[in-house]
RNA sequence: CGGGAUGUAGCGUAGCCCGGUAUCGCGCCACAUUUGGGAUGUGGAGGCCGCAGGUUCGAAUCCUGCCAUCCCGACCA
């Protein structure tokens, strides 16, 4: 374990990436643009997995299983997805390899495929190509189905967790017989998403629709989650897709509806992946390390021991084993632990930088005051407490601290949120504030292209909830009925 | 993919211009003393100098190609 972190004012991107190393989530692999998730950062995703799973099956939805490779036919389809994702794709054209007689392992060219494989980007294709064996009437609708999988986006440069070539995710891909019913299960879906993301990541959101521009290639409407990071940087979260017929038309798949009529069948698609974990780490951290939310710590508690004598450890673990067993009973994940090898300061040090949110530390002076000391790793506050109760005070303290970094997120949000009147004002905000910014604009994609190539800022989203108001366009003056939400994103 | 930088022990580095198989710190191992915020001492181990070619009696050092990482751009739901 080395010392020292650089501070997120030094450099924000070196802050984020030695984190990642250091904390023990990921390092990079011997595959370019590719991570090794490594135990303590796949159990934070395991964590979000297991909210989500619950919640998307609480909603209706099943788990399937795609295949990672889709024949590269279906892509040309649908024009607008095989546009959107034509230029990142891994392909695969040969099955086998064999032995130069050099001792080299080369590809065997007479093993190349009649039709090339696309790794999957995304599986609206394959799926809705199976989706036409299982649609015939609107009995067999709607198809609500999850997917749990990695896929390949051969991205120009990768950042770990935020951006990689290869990322786990979750696609879901649902089928119905009206329009009415799809638009609600894409509405739905953004909304677990954003829950998700509030009250288990601790991450304020700001739900909206995207512009044509910045929409998903296929989709009619793109719905997403935005939320801000530290630096003040926009981070999209989450998006869930009402793609209309588009696929149903691209793969004819019909169905015979309640009038006896043949229709094409609604479709949606939504997704969130491992930047999540990218996400929660910009959201809380700070210089010394890694500040999780309760709900998606790996270890909620840990207990560090301090004695001078074997016989005071002796004492001193009995103690602890008694509380291990009744946070246990708590459905509280605590670790003792009781390593000889390592210092005391050393572990205290070693825990906040791996964002454990509650240190127990207990001494001979403890033992005979009946006391021990806790300390929270959000506000790095310490004190020590009398041991009765003990249990239920950490269970309400892990809630407090859950709901306490929500808030401090959300503060610094919506410190974060400012208008804009004019484009000298927007360009001063984006220079020495960041942030969202909230500015009118004329609604044509000429002028979004112009503040994105004068000023890097994009629309993030046309917030679903928002405000009307008359104004005119930051640009080019023409009038405009409602602000929008910029920012510098990642 | 374009511009720039970098790659030497697990990590961080010196050496490179001016060729003679490598410096220092942290970490690691052993023992002792320690243990309430990243311990101290003594001894020890660890290196195809990113990879592959080339020049040379000899390459970490010079040349060519490749790979990877970081920064800036382009790209990106």
């Amino acid at each position: 374990m080395s010392k020292g972190l650089t501070s997120r004012n030094e450099d924000y991107s070196q802050w984020y990436n030695e984190l990642v190393t250091k904390a023990d989530l990921a390092e990079h692999s011997a595959v370019r643009g590719c991570m090794v998730i490594k135990p303590y950062g796949y159990s934070i995703w395991e964590g979000m997995q297991a909210f989500l799973d619950k919640r998307f099956k609480e909603t209706g939805h099943s788990n399937a299983y795609f295949p990672l490779f889709i024949p590269k036919s279906f892509f040309s389809k649908e024009a607008s997805h095989v546009e959107g994702f034509a230029t990142e794709c891994a392909v695969v054209t040969h099955y086998r390899l064999k032995n130069d007689g050099n001792g080299n392992i080369i590809v065997d060219e007479d093993a190349k495929l009649e039709e090339e494989l696309i790794v999957r980007p995304t599986s609206e294709t394959i799926i809705w190509n199976t989706y036409r064996g299982w649609i015939q009437s609107y009995r067999d609708l709607p198809i609500l189905v999850n997917q749990w999988s990695n896929v390949v986006r051969w991205e120009m440069r990768t950042r770990l967790f935020l951006r990689t070539t290869e990322f786990l995710w979750q696609e879901g891909h649902t089928a119905h017989a009206t329009k009415q019913e799809a638009i609600e299960e894409t509405e739905r879906m953004l909304d677990v998403y954003a829950d998700f993301a509030e009250n288990v990541m601790a991450v304020p959101v700001i739900r909206g629709k995207k512009t044509e521009t910045e929409r998903f290639a296929g989709a009619l409407d793109t719905y997403c989650i935005e939320a801000l990071m530290q630096d003040g940087k926009a981070l999209q979260a989450g998006t869930s897709h009402f793609l209309g017929q588009n696929f149903a038309k691209a793969f004819d798949v019909k169905f015979t509806n309640k009038e006896g009529k043949l229709d094409h069948v609604w479709a949606t698609s939504w997704g969130v992946s491992t930047r999540l974990v990218g996400a929660l780490i910009m959201a809380h951290s700070d210089d010394s390390g890694l500040v999780l939310p309760p709900k998606l710590a790996p270890i909620q508690v840990v207990i560090v021991p301090i004695h001078r004598s074997d016989e005071e450890f002796e004492k001193i673990s009995a103690v602890a084993n008694e509380l291990i067993s009744k946070l246990k009973s708590r459905n509280i994940s605590v670790k003792y632990d009781d390593r000889d090898t390592q210092r005391p300061g050393f572990k205290f040090a070693e825990y906040e930088l791996k964002g454990v949110p509650v240190r127990l530390a207990m001494g001979g002076r403890d033992l005979e005051n009946g006391t021990i000391e806790i300390a929270r790793r959000d506000t790095r506050e310490k004190q020590t407490i009398s041991r009765e109760n003990l249990d239920e005070y950490i269970e309400k303290l892990l809630e407090e601290i859950q709901l306490s970094i929500y808030n401090k997120a959300l503060n610094f949000r919506n410190e974060n949120i400012r208008e804009a009147n004019c484009y000298d004002e927007f360009k001063q905000i984006l220079d020495e504030k960041g942030g969202f910014i909230f500015a009118h604009w004329d609604g044509t994609v000429e002028t979004e292209k112009k503040i994105k190539e004068e000023t890097k800022a994009t629309i993030r989203c046309i917030p679903l909830d928002n405000k009307q108001e008359e104004g005119v366009c930051i640009v080019t003056g023409k009038p405009s009925t409602q602000r929008v939400l910029f920012a510098r994103a990642y």
